[in-house]
DNA sequence: ACCAGTACTTTATCAGATCAAGTACTTGAT
DNA sequence: ATCAAGTACTTGATCTGATAAAGTACTGGT
């Protein structure tokens, strides 16, 4: 009768984020790099840039602007937005540009390796 | 003086594996499309498969084993070596395999979705 | 006998992502 | 005026997966 509990398929679910791991310091990074944005901001252009098909949580972008600022490669500031509507501004700095840059190489590193092991044939040919 | 802290640039240090977290599972998977392997035999594979240059360690491996018997994606059994050296091997499962294409293809288009998103550029143009 | 390598295992720990909830303000609809 | 929804930020608890560190057990070379 069809009992089979495979049913829901949404066509295109939000992604597991967790395959981006590891990523999303350079992901912020690389929002960064050529204007200061405030967290929100930051959270939208990433929700935005996929159409919605891939997000971020606020809750870990946030967890994430905190570990940048600690490590020295963003710097934060509350607006001037006298009248209610605060938003904190982050802005890239030297040490950030530095770290994005090793980050975008190694993650272009990353992708090989993976693509080459998800190729692995068995034994030599 | 030049007391500067940035000094060893070991060339190539063994990858920081955090960067595939969450792939490791469609990789061993990506092993064992072709023929059955035991543990050991799955981490040299991957270690070696790219000069050493990047490693999951055994203990991340082992529990990945574990996980994927659990969830059905692999069978295991021991093989009969009477004389001592045992060795555990592992065999995908049709539901393994199908798990597989359905990562590769997620894995695909995580990789779309980072690059596209390490090249936001900023507002519209 | 000893050491290095093969082969597997367990326990504890950590970082990063997420859930769930909350605060506070603004804007649009009724 | 009030209410819902969106903007904007924050916190605490929890989960997963990767790792360190240690151990067991066997084999082959010196």
């Amino acid at each position: 009768m069809a009992s089979n509990p495979v049913d829901k398929q949404p066509q295109s679910e939000p992604f597991a984020a967790d395959l981006l791991r590891g990523h999303t310091d350079t992901i912020v990074l690389g929002v960064l790099r050529d204007a200061q944005r405030y967290g929100f901001e930051i959270y939208k252009t990433i929700r935005d840039a996929t159409g919605g098909l891939y997000e971020i949580k606020e809750a870990t972008l946030y967890a994430t602007y905190r570990r940048l600022v600690k490590d020295g490669l963003v710097e934060a500031s509350w607006g001037d937005e006298t009248q209610g509507g605060r938003r904190k501004y982050y802005r890239i700095t030297d040490a950030g540009r530095a770290v994005y840059r090793k980050n975008v190489q190694d993650w272009t590193a990353t992708q090989n390796i993976i693509n080459k092991l998800l190729n692995v044939k068995g034994g030599t040919p």
